[in-house]
DNA sequence: ATAATAATTTAGACAAATCTAAAAATAATT
DNA sequence: AATTATTTTTAGATTTGTCTAAATTATTAT
């Protein structure tokens, strides 16, 4: 088994998250999401480089290897893990399980997880209904559509929820909407028009 | 709140444990039990004394102060309450425990360990019967007599297990004693012959 | 297409925690 | 008490992950 710093583990993690949105990942991207200096993040890409983590080439950004993503998925498994052992067992509530998670990811003794998972009964997704891969890295991702493009009339059940500014998150509450909950849109109006 | 490093916990853990046995901790002594060159914790002495976490003469040795007990007692509290939690909820075995919990007691969020605390159900000692300081530091100390200084037909609760070799835990699994049990001396024979 | 702007990398420095080897202080032994 | 042995500290070096400032490469705009 592979290890990592703390450090090494944060660019892991935050590069698969940024691949999925923009493909390759610039320096200055990660450098903004971690809070680094760029010239702090181009010293890292090529020790994860040597280390076959990501493939990098100078000034034209990096991506993950096949054990770079298979390294990320385990972090973002822990990740997701405890947050649903927080939010499930502790009751934390939304807002505050992924820092703590953040904390708790870096743990990484694998006997700890696969008890973990199974003590929680191996659950799909986290609190914010985001999935957790399995204890091989796969990921089961349910067909999803967004709020705003699903038809009238039409029964959905909320398996994720996108937007989690604290006004949304009273709205939800506040009509007890959560992960899992059947939902149905009754009339699509202007969305500008929800939010108040 | 402090914050510390994790090798400055470790610093002030392993103080801790070793003030138990000697009083004042020498440098040796430390450098042997945190695998660490003397010379290192000669250095890390220095830091935690300017930081008030404890008393350093040179060429005398350290002593915790104050604050510095009260944060290795908050270390302490945070490895016997995962230790538990490892045990009753996830299913590892006595010996397993300590390692994993040398990991997680470096997460110091303290709403996480309380909340982890009231989980567990306020749990007074770890799995191995070391007693689990409260949220203010307080250790529930039970009167505790030896096995081999108990009388004869005294009765007694299981509170700790001093021997942790693998013949004497699998005796005591053999004959169903864990911490908790109540025993009483019938005959108190030379010990030799009951190790064979 | 060339100049201006933005992104990235290089170079050199720094703090934390460690090390080894040598010097200094303390303890033990004859 | 003097010498030997042990323990501890000092001095100087190393690694990791970071920084700033300057140089370089890529992109954008005129």
């Amino acid at each position: 088994m592979i290890r990592f710093s703390v450090a090494e583990e944060n660019y892991l993690k935050t590069i698969y998250h940024l691949q999925h949105t923009s493909g390759i990942v610039a320096t200055n991207d990660l450098a903004t999401a971690l809070h680094t200096a760029p010239a702090s993040i181009t010293d890292m890409l090529k020790k994860l480089s040597k280390k076959g983590m990501v493939s990098y080439k100078a000034y034209y950004g990096c991506t993950l290897t096949a054990t770079g993503t298979e390294q990320a998925l385990g972090i973002v498994r822990r990740h997701r893990l405890w947050e649903h052992f927080l939010s499930q067992k502790l009751g934390f509530s939304w807002e505050e399980v992924h820092e703590v998670a953040e904390e708790l990811e870096h743990v990484s003794n694998e006997k700890l997880i696969n008890k973990l998972d199974a003590f929680l009964g191996f659950p799909r997704t986290d609190p914010h209904g985001d999935p957790i891969p399995d204890a091989k890295g796969k990921i089961f991702q349910p067909r999803q559509v967004s709020l705003a493009t699903l038809s009238e009339k039409k029964i959905a059940v909320v398996t994720q929820i996108g937007n989690q500014s604290p006004q949304v998150l009273e709205m939800l509450d506040e009509k007890n909407i959560s992960i899992g909950s059947r939902i149905q849109v009754i009339k699509n109006i202007h969305l500008m028009n929800l939010w108040r």
